[in-house]
DNA sequence: GTGATATAGGACCATTTTAGTCCTCTTTGC
DNA sequence: GCAAAGAGGACTAAAATGGTCCTATATCAC
């Protein structure tokens, strides 16, 4: 269903509660707390966003987490592939040319598009914009349907 | 990595190939010797997509399957809905309310908006694009930045 | 009506991925 | 030195996925 994984999930709701005061440093437990989610868990993930370079971390005590950048500047792709590696729709979005049905698939490169589309649209949205509860407005909606392009691929 | 499942390419290479040549019918043997991938695999996906009403079926001696409607008139979500389900990024995006994490969450409903973006930019992608060749052109790729939002979410 | 050709519909299993927990080690501040 | 915190990784249980196979049903040709 093109769904991010639960853990990606929770991160994208942990860095918006850290977004809400980026000032602040944040312990796990504090944001297992605040997100009510397991502590355990939310550990696991913040070490994921820190070891990807989307926080800092701080250890000791009073040590804790902050963002690494300003919201406006952490896009929903950064949190994403933090989690679950690079964005792409099909094995051959990033892999180099190892599959072995590339001359018969037909679409891979018009899936590459369409995976390099999705990744900038997700770069588009920041964490500035999950934190906030005002709409966001994305471009994509209205204009897409007139694109189109010659249909071909009719033979008979 | 917000990809799609492997049968869903599967489903994608095989319309596309169907697509190729839209009037004739094309039995799940005749497909799998074409896109080199093992019978049992491809009829399962000719029959979800059948099912799914993407494919007309034709049982018998000279049956096969034959695209329902023309292949402008297919989109990449229609594919991906057929194989995985109902598209969407999060849980919630469609399920009705049963998070019980809804509250302390704080970003459902942006969430949603990227994800009924991404539902809008697949919609538009036709099977036509995808068979062809050609290069096919979305829009995203240009004005999405431009749009970013007043960045609230400091508080400090 | 019989037989060959196809799909329909599931059952089934093996494998992989994911989620979640826990343990030990290191760093830091008091 | 001690308590608070993160780092790193091992481990397990559960779920999703991929793939195969079997039986039933429809259709056509003869």
């Amino acid at each position: 269903m093109l769904k991010l994984s639960k853990l990606t999930d929770y991160a994208a709701v942990i860095m918006a509660q850290i977004a809400r005061s980026p000032s602040d440093s944040h312990t796990a437990a504090e944001l297992a707390t605040q997100v009510k989610l397991p502590l355990p868990t939310v550990g696991k993930t913040l070490k994921m966003l820190a070891k990807n370079g989307l926080l800092e971390s701080r250890r000791g005590s009073h040590g804790g987490y902050v963002l690494s950048r300003p919201p406006g500047e952490i896009t929903a792709s950064d949190i994403i592939a933090a989690i679950e590696g690079p964005i792409g729709m099909t094995e051959c979005s990033h892999a180099d040319g190892d599959c072995e049905l590339f001359e018969t698939c037909g679409v891979a490169d018009n899936w590459q598009r369409v995976s390099q589309a999705i990744r900038t649209l997700l770069d588009g949205v920041t964490l500035a914009h999950l934190a906030q509860s005002s709409p966001i407005k994305l471009p994509v909606q209205l204009p897409i349907q007139s694109v189109t392009l010659p249909v071909t691929a009719s033979k008979a």
